[in-house]
DNA sequence: AGCAGGAATCGTACATGTACGATGATTTTT
DNA sequence: AAAAATCATCGTACATGTACGATTCCTGCT
């Protein structure tokens, strides 16, 4: 029976490794972000340094799995917020996103503003796109949007888009908070009710088909 | 003279200073960007690594200025590109800025994705924002478009949601190279024409004058 | 049971950013 | 000119991320 055990030692890793996601986060709660070190984090659990990267790749992989267990949360509130007009669940998605951000800008900074170098293994154009469950959330909203012809064109262009609106205001607010946006709110607000009501008068095209873009 | 001697000093440090940079520029292009850390730079200055620290407050503060440097090229080829059409003349400063954003990105990572924690050291509220030479050439000709009637509201304002948009775009297309964005240019090109068609839709209110936040 | 091969764990070592305080030079004050 | 204060420079030390290779342990086969 060599599957069984196989799945056994895969879950003895998997126990150990949520182990280490665990003290991660209590490590990160007790003493604030910077806190987190790849030894103490090796201490808490009883392991040496040099054994944690038997889990993770590397310290943002740690990070990575934070911030991706916040961001689940996130994407079950959304999941939970209904809305009955379409556009409104777009805004309300939006909103929740953006509090989200400001909230926790370091998952933010972690999952949205660090380069992630992960090559597409064998992923198709969509399933990029619907492999984030935010995204999915977002596209099937607008799916519904324009179903119910308060939108016009392609869903999944829509969504990008509406994206890089909603990340271009939330990751300047992170990085700039001395800058006078205003309210924060408020400019979240603008920007979201702006993006709506100009996507609202057109009809948007698909995105190109060109293959990934790849920097040389 | 203790005026004298007090310049005489600043000009010593002020080209020590840019000794320092110099050096960690090509410390760059030679070594790539991770290629240039405190020990190599000193070495190649021939001082003792914690010299540097005399000039810059952290590593930080080095590539800050490496990064401010390419950004003044940047402000000066967009002052140099002229256009008839005054919405013309604001697609330029998106494209130019787009093209640097994306053929630089450690710079552009260094400028405005990582959190600036400078307080406001008495700057106002225009001042923060016309400090920017970029922020401030996009006002000027946010300026000229309202002169002539292309854009209503306030200029200030919508250049700051120009902004949000091109930086939500760009950054996006940093971090996530893989992404199914399609073509970059045709992403950019579209992202910016839907921000200056709905803004030339509408009257844009000044930002809310609250006082700057801070996350606390 | 015994053994070979792989996997998990870890000890050591290195490069790095940078805090702290010493030391010598330079400027200012007396 | 002598003393005091300021400042640039640097030696040392520490915490950190992580590469490399040894070591121990488990698994499946004979």
């Amino acid at each position: 029976m060599p599957l069984s055990v196989q799945t056994r030692r895969e879950k003895q890793k998997a126990k150990l490794r949520s182990e280490l996601v665990d003290a991660a986060h209590k490590l990160v709660q007790e003493e604030g972000y910077e806190g987190l070190t790849i030894r103490k984090l090796a201490k808490r659990v009883g392991y040496a340094p040099m054994s944690v990267y038997s889990y993770f790749a590397d310290k943002q992989d740690i990070l990575f799995a934070l911030a991706e267990d916040a961001f689940q949360t996130l994407a079950k509130r959304i999941k939970d917020h209904p809305a009955d007009d379409p556009i409104e669940a777009l805004k309300v998605i939006m909103a929740e996103y953006a509090a989200f951000g400001l909230g926790n800008p370091n998952e933010y900074r972690t999952v949205f503003m660090t380069e992630r170098v992960k090559p597409p293994e064998g992923k198709t154009f969509a399933e990029m796109q619907e492999g984030n469950p935010l995204m999915k959330v977002l596209i099937e909203r607008v799916e519904a949007c324009v179903a119910a012809g308060r939108l016009k064109g392609d869903p999944r262009a829509i969504a990008t888009m509406l994206w890089a609106v909603g990340h271009g205001t939330i990751s300047l607010l992170i990085t700039f908070p001395f800058y006078p946006f205003g309210d924060q709110q408020a400019f979240v607000t603008r920007m979201c009710d702006f993006a709506l009501a100009a996507l609202a008068t057109q009809d948007v095209p698909p995105l190109s088909e060109a293959p990934v873009n790849c920097c040389p």
